[in-house]
DNA sequence: ACCGGTATCAGCCAAAAGGTGGAGAGACCA
DNA sequence: TGGTCTCTCCACCTTTTGGCTGATACCGGT
């Protein structure tokens, strides 16, 4: 039987100790290096090789998660990475999957489907939480919801608290722009009013 | 030597597995039982009476963290309860406070700290993270911005786009109280939308 | 040259939110 | 006991938002 080599990266110590220790139950993955932030990462597995790197996105300072994939997908094609977080954030999983991520689980996933991951992941299968992958599904289905650049523009500034008026002001466009903006973007978020619109803007994108 | 008996309680296997990996190391600190819910918490403490017990605030269903706090501390003042939590959020911070926390620990806490906030509890001492610690200070300074529980709850609800009604329904009060709660918060937060507050809740508060 | 997508603007109406002022009940503390 | 804080509720009024329909204009690709 084959162990399969693990690298663990997270910045939260207990974080690491729980994997570890849900990791060293199975005979066949043995957890060979952590790191604690990208750079560390990148360090840990030039020195072990991995045939698996277990990443949280959110790192505290330094390199964040999607760059670190990035850069270890491209020094070692071979090496598998899953991320392993706490949030199912849409833009977060997107990059993470484009960034070359093999599977996406979240922090409260069953220790199974973690190993399940993890196997996985050394055949080429990717693995990834229900959740996650309901959310990919839908944008995937859904190719409407992407926003337009001044809509985007619009729904920044809406982040920020401004009235309808202010946003006019701001872009320099009527009210009656903002508002026909503003129906577009609420359809295309699925949300009735601004103030979920506001909500559901700053949990789909980063700002977390 | 006394050894203290400690009670985890986190809806996230790993972490779970990571505390008590971690506390095992500590010749005086026993790990004597764990719960992934608030109500499990409050069985798992009946049944094991631990001296302190170790939570997340944010469990996924069913009772959450504040509450889960307030009942153990009604039913064993001697208990010492620890937050132990992925963020720093005002409101959080002053509700966990308030129902009785001994102490309020991040994730990304250094086992040292965390050992020494366990310790420190069964000696009636809080121990609290830096970032918390300097939080609440803040406040402290500010007496005029502090939000109370209400309307913290309020906030933390309106951050999730709820309209009036919504709000109204989700904390049993009618739709006139909800208003007068949020002039109240408006005032404190210095804004004058519930946009803007939104923006102002998500900015100084966890939720990053 | 036509069509689809984007950006701009208007008017009308209903619903939601915000401002003002007032008020009672319970908790806590001096 | 009196004062302060918090939470609850009400009525009235103004402002803001959102839903709907419709319009003009520019750009790019077929």
């Amino acid at each position: 039987m084959n162990t399969i080599s693990v690298l663990l990266v997270d910045d939260h110590t207990v974080v690491r100790s729980g994997l570890k220790a849900l990791l060293g139950t199975q005979s066949d993955i043995a957890v060979v290096g952590e790191a604690s932030s990208g750079e560390e990462a990148l360090e840990a597995a030039q020195e072990h090789s991995p045939a698996v790197v277990l990443m949280d996105l959110a790192m505290g300072a330094g390199m964040d998660g999607i760059e670190a994939i990035k850069q270890l997908r491209q020094r070692n094609p071979k090496q598998a990475v899953i991320v392993f977080t706490t949030y199912d954030s849409d833009a977060d999983i997107v990059r993470a999957v484009d960034a070359g991520a093999m599977g996406y689980l979240l922090k409260d996933a069953a220790p199974e489907e973690i190993f399940a991951a993890v196997r996985g992941a050394v055949q080429g299968k990717s693995v990834m939480s229900a959740p996650v992958a309901s959310r990919l599904f839908q944008q995937l289905r859904n190719p409407d919801e992407i926003l337009t650049p001044r809509e985007a523009e619009l729904l920044s500034l809406l982040t920020e608290g401004l009235s309808n008026r202010d946003l006019g002001k701001r872009l320099f466009i009527s009210e009656a722009t903002v508002k026909t903006h503003l129906a577009h973007i609420y359809a295309k978020l699925g949300v009735e009013t601004r103030a979920a619109a506001i909500a559901t803007a700053i949990r789909r994108e980063g700002m977390r």
